[in-house]
DNA sequence: TAGTCACCCATTGACGCCCATATTTACCCA
DNA sequence: TGGGTAAATATGGGCGTCAATGGGTGACTA
C-alpha cells in the first residue's frame, strides 16, 4: 500500500462536502470498502481516519487486549464506537458528520495529513500551533530517530 | 542498491521542474514507486529526500508507538508530515514544492549531494558554507574514522 | 410532502506527458 | 593520441488530461 505522507488543504463547499486527496483516495481503493473510517482523536483535537484494512487492524488489537490491559481496551473501543464509516461519492469526496467536525473545531477548509498508514483531518490553525510544539520538542531532544531495521524487502513485517 | 555519492548541479526551469542526476535516480527505482520523498532537513537549511524503502521504515517505526510514545511520534510524525512524494516525469525530473524550496533557499540551480543511502539538496552557497564548517571541525578534533569490518559478500575473493 | 442524500454534469486550473533541442559524455577510428 | 561522431543526459516549451470544486436534479425517507 502506497504511504500517506504530506499535507493538502481542501475546502469544504456548501453541502459539507470535501475532495480526500487523489494520493490518499488511491491508498484506501481495492480494501472492499471505497471509503474511510473516520473517530475524534484521543489526544488531539483533530479527526483520525484510516481504510478498512487498518481498521481490521485496530479491531484485531482491541480483542487481543481485551483481557490483559483495561486501559487499551477502553481506547480501542472508543474508536470503534465513535468511528464513521464514510463512503467517497463518485467524485471521491466525503462528507464529515458534525460531531467529528465540532471535535477538530473544522469548518470551510479541511487540512488532510498522512501519518503513514492513516491520516489526520485538522483544522489548519490548530494543526500549525500543535506542529510547531512537535518540531521543538524534536529539536530540543537532539532530532535523533531510532529506526527499525530495514525490512527484508518485502517480508510481512 | 546503489550508493549515493558525490554532487551534481541542475537547473531548475520555469515550471520548477529540475533533473535528478541520472545516477541518483537508478537507486531509488524498483522500489514501487518510481520518485524520491523530500522533506525538509531538521538541522539544516537543505532538503532530505529518499525513496520509498526508507519511507516504508519510517511508518513502520511510528506505528509501533502509536498511541504510546509521544517523543518518537512527534519526530516520525514530523518527517511524515513534512514529506512530498514527487514522482519522476518521464524524462526524470522531480517538480520540488515552494516549502521545500523556501526551507533550502533554492532559486534558479539545485545541488545534489549524494549521502549514501539518501541525498540532499542545497542552494550552493549553502552547501558551500556548511561544508567549510564541516571540514573546520573535522580538522580541528583530528577527525579518525574506525572502520567497520568488511562486509562478507559473495564477490570473487 | 418536505428535506436529505446520492449521483450527474460543468468548469477551471494545475499537472503530467509528449516532443524538440542543446549540451555533455562516451566511444571509435585514423 | 587526437579528433570526430554517436549516444545519452539535461533542458525548454506546448498541450491534453485529470483532480478539485460548484451546482443541479431525482430518489428515498421521515
Amino acid at each position: 500500500m502506497a504511504l500517506l505522507v504530506g499535507r493538502h488543504v481542501n475546502k469544504i463547499d456548501k453541502k459539507g462536502r470535501v475532495s480526500v486527496p487523489k494520493s490518499f483516495r488511491a491508498s484506501f481503493d481495492g480494501q472492499g470498502f471505497s471509503g474511510i473510517y473516520a473517530y475524534p482523536s484521543f489526544k488531539f483535537p483533530a479527526i483520525e481516519a484510516c481504510g478498512e484494512a487498518f481498521m481490521q487492524r485496530i479491531s484485531a488489537s482491541l480483542e487481543k487486549m481485551e483481557m490483559f490491559s483495561e486501559e487499551q481496551d477502553d481506547l480501542a473501543a472508543a474508536i470503534l464506537e465513535s468511528a464513521h464509516a464514510l463512503p467517497f461519492d463518485p467524485e471521491g469526496r466525503i462528507v464529515l458528520p458534525p460531531p467529528l467536525l465540532a471535535h477538530a473545531g473544522i469548518d470551510g477548509e479541511a487540512l488532510f495529513v498522512g501519518r503513514g498508514a492513516q491520516m489526520q483531518i485538522w483544522n489548519g490553525d490548530n494543526y500549525e500551533k500543535h506542529r510547531q510544539q512537535a518540531l521543538q520538542r524534536a529539536r530540543s531532544r537532539g532530532a535523533t530517530l531510532q529506526l527499525s531495521p530495514a525490512l527484508p524487502t518485502e517480508g510481512p513485517s
